[in-house]
DNA sequence: GAGCACTGC
C-alpha cells in the first residue's frame, strides 16, 4: 500500500539500503559477527554465570574490550540498575571503546553506554556499560567501599601490571569476599571472626540495609601470565579466546651488534631497498636518540640513488607537540616510504596505521626507584619477552609483517618474561594513604598479588608519618591524613596545600602544585634555543622555580581572561591561548592539564573548608610555607656548591634549567631528586654517572 | 650550563 501526504500524492521510501549510515551500520553487525570472541559468547555466559572469578586470555584482535561488556548486559547482568563497570589502564583507550560500543549498541554516548576518566565524566544514571581507567575505580571505593553500584567489573589489560591495576586486584578481591558475606549474613553460615576480619578491612562504614548481591570479577590479560592470576585468585578458571593477528616474521641478528643505533640505520636502509612496500616503526629509548637518528636518516638519503622510494621520517615521543605527533599518523604520500622513530609510546599507548616491518633493538629507557634514597632514575635496560612480543606485533596489524630484533636469538633467550610490576618500583607513599583511607591498616598484610619489599613499605609509612598523615600507632590521622587522602595529589604537594591555608598561601600554592603535578611546562625546540630561552626569562623569579611556574600560569590566565572579555567564545579563547603558549615556548598540552588540576583541586580543597587567600607580593610568607611542607625535600650548600639532601644524605646539584642555578642559595628545598646513569647491552654508552637534583626554592 | 621512557587520580 502506498501511502500518501496532505496534499494527496503518493508519497515513496527507499528501504535506506544505501544510506551511508545503513552502510556503516551493516559493516559494524558485519565486523561483530566476524570477530573470534563472537562464536563463544554462550559459552562465555556460562561460565561467568558458573564462577565468580573468571581470567579471560585474549589475544589481540580478540574483541574481547568491546563485545564481552554488550554479551553481559544482553545476558542480565545489568538487571536492577546494576552497572558493569570495564577498567582500562589508559585514558584513551577508555574514550575510544566506549564510543566504539556506544555506536554498536545505537545509543548515545553517555546514555546505556558511557566513559568516566578524571576530568571528563559522560555517564548518567541510565549508563549500564561503564569504562573507566583503574584509578578512577579505586577512588570510586573510597566513596563506596563495597562497590554496590557494580554487578560485573571487568579489569582489562591486566598484563600491564600498572600500581592502580595491582592495588585495584586486592581491593576487588576483599569487595567481592565482603559482599557474599553480605548476602550469606542471615544463614549464619559464615564464621563471625572471617567476616568481621573483610568487613573492617573493606568497609569504613556499616553497610546500608538492602542486601548485596554478589560481585563478578573477570581478568582480561594477554597470553604470557594467566598462570599467575589464576594462582592469586585461588585457582580461578582461565578461558582463552583466540585473537587475529597476521603472522610476523622474526628475525635475528648473526652476531652481536656493538652498536645498536648504527644498525638500526643500516636495518632500514636494507628494509628499504630490498623489501616490498609498506612502512616501518624503530623503537628508540629517548628523545635525544631520536633525534640524532633522524638527521643521520637525512644524512644517508642524500646517498640514495635518484630512482629509488623516498623515504620521510617522522618522530614521535610523548612531549611532542601534539599537532607534530598527528604526522606520524598521515599516511604517506605516495612513492614514499615511512620510517616511524619512536619511543614506547607506540608500543601500547597509540597504534600508528601501515605498519609493515618493525625494528626493535630490544632496549627501553625506564624509571626505577631506590626506596634507601628516594632517588629516581632513567635507566636503559633490556626489555622483556612480553615487551619483545608487543612490539613485534606491531607488524601484523592489517597483514603479515617483519620484525627485525637487533640481538641475536641466544640473548632473547635471557631476557625476563615480563617487566616487574610498576608497584616493586616506585615510591609508596600514595597506595598506602589510599589504602589506609579505605581502612586497610595493616599494609604488610595487604593482599598484593606481588608483595613491594619491607624496606619500600617502611620507608614510605616513615614518610607519610613525618608529613603527619598517620598517627604514632600508624592509623589515618584526622584531620591532616583524611584531607591529603581526599587529594589526587603525591602527599608532599597535599600537605603544602593544608600548611599554605595556614600560611595564607594558599592560591599560590594550588598553581604551584598543580603546575609541578603537570607534565614540563616549557617547551625548548633545538633550532629555537635562544628565542626559548628568552622568551621563559619574561616569567622568572628569582624566588625560584615555584614561583617562576606561578607567574607562567597567571600570565596565562590574564591571555585567555583578556580575550573573553573581548568577547571570545570558549573555542576561539583557547585558540588565542595555544598562540599566546607558541608565542611564549611553553607546552600548550602541559598547561591545560595543569589548568584542570587547578580546577579540580580548588574544588576539593573547598569543600574541605580551607582558606583560598594570596600573600599578595610577601614572598618571604611563601617561602617560609614551601620550607615547612617540603622539608622533607631539603638540602644544604656545601663548600664545593654542591647540595647534600638532608634526608638521604645524597650529593646533589641544582638542574641548570632552575633559575636557581647561578645563585646558589645556601638552602633548598627540591620538588624533584633524579640521576641519570645509562647501561647498554650491545653499546657500551656509559657516558657520565653524576646525580642531577632539579631544585627549586630558597628558604630563609 | 644540561636534558626528560610512559601512564594515572
Amino acid at each position: 500500500m502506498v501511502s500518501k501526504n496532505s496534499e494527496g500524492t503518493p508519497k515513496w521510501k527507499s528501504n535506506g539500503n544505501n544510506h551511508p549510515q545503513n552502510l556503516r551500520r551493516q559493516l559494524i553487525v558485519q565486523q561483530r559477527k566476524s570477530l573470534p570472541i563472537a562464536s563463544v559468547e554462550k559459552r562465555l555466559l556460562e561460565e561467568v554465570r558458573k564462577h565468580d572469578i573468571l581470567i579471560i586470555v585474549g589475544e589481540t584482535g580478540s574483541g574481547k574490550t568491546t563485545q564481552l561488556p554488550q554479551f553481559l548486559c544482553n545476558g542480565g547482568f545489568c538487571r536492577d540498575g546494576k552497572v558493569i563497570g570495564i577498567t582500562q589502564p589508559r585514558r584513551v583507550a577508555a574514550v575510544t571503546v566506549a564510543k566504539r560500543v556506544a555506536e554498536e549498541c545505537e545509543v548515545e554516548l553517555g546514555q546505556k553506554v558511557g566513559y568516566s576518566i578524571r576530568f571528563d565524566d559522560t555517564t548518567s544514571a541510565t549508563t549500564r556499560i561503564k569504562y573507566m581507567t583503574d584509578g578512577l575505580l579505586l577512588r570510586e571505593a573510597l566513596l563506596d567501599p563495597l562497590l554496590s553500584r557494580y554487578s560485573v567489573v571487568i579489569v582489562d589489560e591486566a598484563h600491564e601490571r600498572t600500581v592502580h591495576t595491582d592495588v585495584l586486584l586486592g581491593l576487588l578481591k576483599g569487595v567481592q569476599l565482603a559482599r557474599s558475606l553480605e548476602g550469606r549474613k542471615d544463614a549464619n553460615s559464615v564464621p563471625l571472626k572471617e567476616a568481621n576480619n573483610v568487613q573492617n578491612r573493606v568497609s569504613l562504614k556499616p553497610c546500608q540495609g538492602s542486601k548485596l548481591s554478589p560481585l563478578k570479577l573477570i581478568i582480561m590479560s594477554a597470553s604470557l601470565d594467566a598462570r599467575g592470576f589464576s594462582e592469586y585468585f585461588g585457582g580461578a578458571k582461565a578461558v582463552h579466546i583466540q585473537g587475529r593477528q597476521y603472522p610476523v616474521d622474526i628475525l635475528y641478528t648473526h652476531h652481536a651488534e656493538p652498536d645498536y643505533v648504527d644498525a638500526a640505520l643500516i636495518t632500514i636502509f636494507q628494509i628499504h631497498m630490498n623489501e616490498g612496500p609498506g612502512d616501518i616503526l624503530v623503537f628508540l629509548t629517548g628523545q635525544e636518540e631520536i633525534e640524532s637518528v633522524e638527521k643521520l636518516i637525512h644524512e644517508r638519503v642524500q646517498k640514495l640513488p635518484e630512482s629509488s622510494l623516498r623515504l620521510s621520517v617522522v618522530p614521535i615521543f610523548s612531549s611532542l607537540p601534539s599537532e607534530k605527533q598527528m604526522l606520524a599518523f598521515k599516511p604517506a604520500l605516495s612513492g614514499t616510504r615511512k620510517v616511524i622513530l619512536a619511543t614506547n609510546i607506540a608500543e601500547t599507548s597509540v597504534t600508528i596505521p601501515g605498519i609493515k616491518y618493525v625494528i626493535d633493538p630490544g632496549l627501553v629507557k625506564a624509571r626505577s626507584y631506590n626506596h634507601r634514597t628516594g632517588m629516581e632514575s632513567l635507566i636503559i635496560t633490556p626489555i622483556s619477552k612480553a615487551q619483545a612480543l608487543q612490539r613485534s606485533g606491531r607488524a601484523g596489524r592489517e597483514g603479515p609483517g617483519k620484525c627485525f630484533r637487533l640481538y641475536q636469538e641466544s640473548e632473547f633467550a635471557k631476557l625476563v618474561d615480563s617487566t616487574t610490576p610498576e608497584i616493586k618500583r616506585c615510591n609508596l607513599a600514595n597506595v598506602i594513604l589510599q589504602l589506609k583511607a579505605l581502612g586497610v591498616d595493616d599494609i604488610m598484610g595487604f593482599d598484593f598479588m606481588e608483595k613491594p619489599s619491607r624496606t619500600a613499605i617502611a620507608n614510605s609509612l616513615e614518610q607519610l608519618f613525618l608529613l603527619g598523615a598517620l598517627t604514632d600507632d600508624y592509623k589515618l590521622s584526622d584531620p591532616v591524613g583524611s584531607q591529603m587522602a581526599r587529594l589526587p595529589l603525591d602527599p608532599i604537594y597535599s600537605k603544602a596545600l593544608i600548611v599554605a591555608s595556614e600560611f595564607n598561601c594558599l592560591e599560590e600554592m594550588l598553581i604551584s602544585v598543580a603546575m609541578l603535578s603537570a607534565e614540563s611546562m616549557f617547551y625548548t625546540p633545538r633550532d629555537k634555543l635562544d628565542e626559548a630561552r628568552d622568551a621563559r626569562k619574561c616569567f622568572t623569579s628569582v624566588d625560584g622555580d615555584h614561583l617562576t611556574l606561578v607567574s607562567v600560569y597567571r600570565a596565562s590566565a590574564e591571555c585567555l581572561e583578556k580575550s573573553r572579555l573581548a568577547g571570545s567564545k570558549d573555542k576561539k579563547a583557547e585558540k588565542t591561548l595555544n598562540k599566546w603558549c607558541r608565542e611564549n615556548f611553553i607546552n600548550s598540552r602541559s598547561l591545560k592539564h595543569a589548568r584542570d588540576i587547578h580546577s579540580q583541586i580548588r574544588g576539593h580543597v573547598e569543600q574541605m573548608g580551607l582558606h583560598i587567600t594570596s600573600c599578595g607580593d610577601d614572598m618571604l610568607q611563601f617561602r617560609r610555607c614551601l620550607a615547612a611542607s617540603f622539608f622533607l625535600n631539603a638540602a644544604l650548600k656545601q663548600h664545593d656548591g654542591s647540595y647534600r639532601a638532608l634526608a638521604s644524605s645524597q650529593t646533589v646539584q641544582i638542574h641548570p634549567s632552575s633559575v636557581l642555578f647561578r645563585a646558589k642559595p645556601e638552602c633548598i628545598v627540591v620538588y624533584q631528586m633524579s640521576s641519570i646513569l645509562y647501561f647498554g647491552i650491545k653499546r657500551v654508552v656509559i657516558s657520565h654517572l653524576g646525580k642531577g637534583g632539579k631544585k627549586n626554592q630558597q628558604i630563609k
